[in-house]
RNA sequence: GGAGAGAUGGCCGAGUGGUCGAAGGCGCACGCCUGGAAAGUGUGUAGGCGGGGAACCGUCUCAAGGGUUCGAAUCCCUUUCUCUCCGCCA
């Protein structure tokens, strides 16, 4: 979320900053009118309010003094203020809640240094912060040479018999995988190592965080309110039955039967204060419906009134949560609405998650393959930084990203992500593309973004200076890297004439040993 | 799932309708004391929002949301979370 008093200060930077973004729904100036209809509503509301704050006291005075006519004029007084104010508390509120969902939607303003181009066509490659082709040719590993064609990742993986599409759609549908034996413990160890790697030589702490996550985590991390077709909801069965319940109430209600005694029993139900008696007695309820349809309805626009009013204070009882789309979530919001202290800055945390993607707008990209899964793992790396040291905390965690392809002796380039291909929260974005023979191109296996204050914002996570100021974080996340697309590397980097894939030395100790998968393991 | 008890500032903890943003303590900051430190001692010490050039003023916040009242940390309702006991369970 952006700063609506940075806005407010500059107008023309942030209608020109977000001319390169999609999608921007509102200009600087229409957003500056709904700020300034809410600091009127503000205003108004607090005059009123401190008038009659005011003269409260002076009732409790003239009480004390048992001067009751006195009270008495006064408490008249007062008495038309309420109105006044209820009102202004009303359009207040309205007008605050217009302006947060208006910036909730704004997406984050791109550093100066970020291309501006329309989409990925215009992503330009990064070779770090005073690298050149050369240096970072150097640096990093090379294409393997081949003496046969590679194949592709599931050829492989199915000709072992460790890689099976089939038997994941009987049991879960498209875009899932079975991984067996060798190749699901291959699929382990890179986990294992990654997530080593980056506790061990680069500074981040382990974290088991939960996977099923509320919505106020994901507006913090801004999925929410925009993307929810990515996402998957975890409900409960009783959540479902309550939908459905809602359904058929509304279907019988409108097929105008005798209400009578159902009015009275909604009556009885609404008169008991226990959220789930009324459920419980609503559902009895509606099982006698569905099975008797014995009642006529006369009453109808009552009972449909009080029936609808109950089941909307039971949809304030528990709600679904969300399986994350990536342990970004969970990470970021670890520090939301809290005051850390500059000290205690930076912090770096890393998981090993699944991530969970309804891939809504992917239809028949990438179906062939692991490539684009509901399901994967992926080592996630999350920083949260003073707003001085962000830039320098997310090259180090490129680098920190790169370590893992390096060490997998994997070929791979870097992406500065332009302005149009860039996620909605980020500030900045480097894709680590890795090379995949079997395909003959480069593919996306980390994502690094840094997001300023922008995601800050909305978990109300910040800092306290030296100096007593308080201002909030900036946030970083990257991948380091995602395990299935790692799996994918590492089988079409190291595939052999035969259909064996070597196993990359530093993985060898988190396979006991084993050298290779052989055609027959 | 059943029964009960709770949620107050960075932390602990008092406060059951009026001048309470909230006693007291701890912590922290600055000063005094000291050769230096500890101890002792003094002062200060929440956040959001709005107004104002500023000093400052106003408003909101005692888990969250709603209500009663001239006035709510305090009374009522709902939700969330924590703890204890019982049940179930990987």
């Amino acid at each position: 979320m952006l700063d609506i008093n940075w806005i407010k200060a500059n107008p023309a930077a942030f209608d020109a900053a977000l001319s390169a973004r999609k999608n921007v729904p509102f200009k600087a100036s229409e957003l500056i009118a709904m700020d300034d209809s809410r600091r009127a509503a503000i205003l108004a509301v607090e005059e009123a309010q401190a008038l009659r704050n005011a003269l409260s006291k002076q009732i409790g005075q003239a009480k004390a003094q048992k001067d009751e006519a006195r009270a008495n004029e006064l408490m008249a007084e007062v008495a038309a203020l309420k109105d006044a104010i209820q009102a202004g508390e009303a359009t207040r509120k309205e007008a605050e809640e217009k302006l947060r969902n208006a910036l909730l939607v704004i997406p984050n303003i791109p550093l100066e240094e970020v291309p501006r181009g329309a989409d990925e066509a215009d992503n330009v490659e990064y070779f770090g912060p005073n690298g050149s082709p050369a240096t970072a040719a150097k640096a990093r590993p090379q294409k393997p040479t081949f003496t046969f064609k590679p194949r592709e990742h599931f050829e492989t993986g199915e000709a072992l018999g460790q890689m099976d599409f089939e038997v994941a759609a009987k049991i879960s549908g498209s875009r899932f995988v079975v991984l067996k034996g060798h190749l699901a413990r291959l699929e382990r160890a890179i986990g294992q190592f990654m997530l080593d790697l980056h506790v061990d030589q680069h500074g981040y702490t382990e974290v088991q965080p939960p996977l099923l996550v509320k919505d106020d985590a994901l507006y913090g991390t801004n999925q929410l309110p925009k993307f929810k077709e990515d996402l998957f909801v975890a409900t409960t069965s009783t959540e479902l039955e309550l939908q459905e319940m809602q359904d058929l109430f509304k279907e019988i209600v409108d097929r105008d039967e005798d209400t009578r005694e159902l009015l009275e029993r909604l009556e009885g139900l609404e008169s008991t204060s226990d959220g789930t008696e009324q459920g419980g007695g609503l559902r009895e309820l509606l099982h006698e419906l569905k099975e008797t349809r014995r009642f006529d309805f006369q009453q109808m626009d009552q009972a449909r009134t009080k029936g609808v009013a109950l089941f909307e204070r039971l949809e304030n009882l528990p709600k679904g949560l969300w399986l994350i789309p990536t342990a970004e979530v969970p990470l970021t919001n670890l520090v939301r609405e809290s005051i850390l202290s500059e000290d205690e800055l930076p912090l770096r945390y890393t998981a090993l998650t699944p991530c969970f993607r309804s891939e809504a707008g992917s239809a028949g990209r990438d179906t062939r393959g692991m490539l684009r899964q509901h399901q994967f793992n992926k080592v996630e790396m999350v920083a949260i930084t003073t707003p001085e040291t962000s830039g320098d905390e997310h090259e180090k965690m490129l680098s920190d990203a790169e370590d893992v392809l390096k060490q997998l002796g994997i070929h791979y380039r870097v992406m500065t992500l332009s302005t149009g291909d860039m996620g909605f929260g980020a500030q900045k974005t480097y894709d680590i593309e890795a090379w995949l023979p079997g395909q003959d191109t480069y593919r996306e296996i980390s994502s690094v973004s840094v997001c300023g204050d922008f995601q800050a914002r909305r978990m109300d996570a910040r800092v306290k200076g030296k100096d007593g100021k308080i201002r909030h974080v900036h946030t970083l996340n990257g991948s380091g890297v995602a395990v299935g697309r790692a799996l994918i590397a590492v089988m079409e980097n190291y595939q052999q004439e035969d259909g064996s894939i070597a196993i990359p030395e530093v993985l060898q100790p988190y396979m006991k040993g084993l050298k290779s998968i052989g055609a027959r393991s």
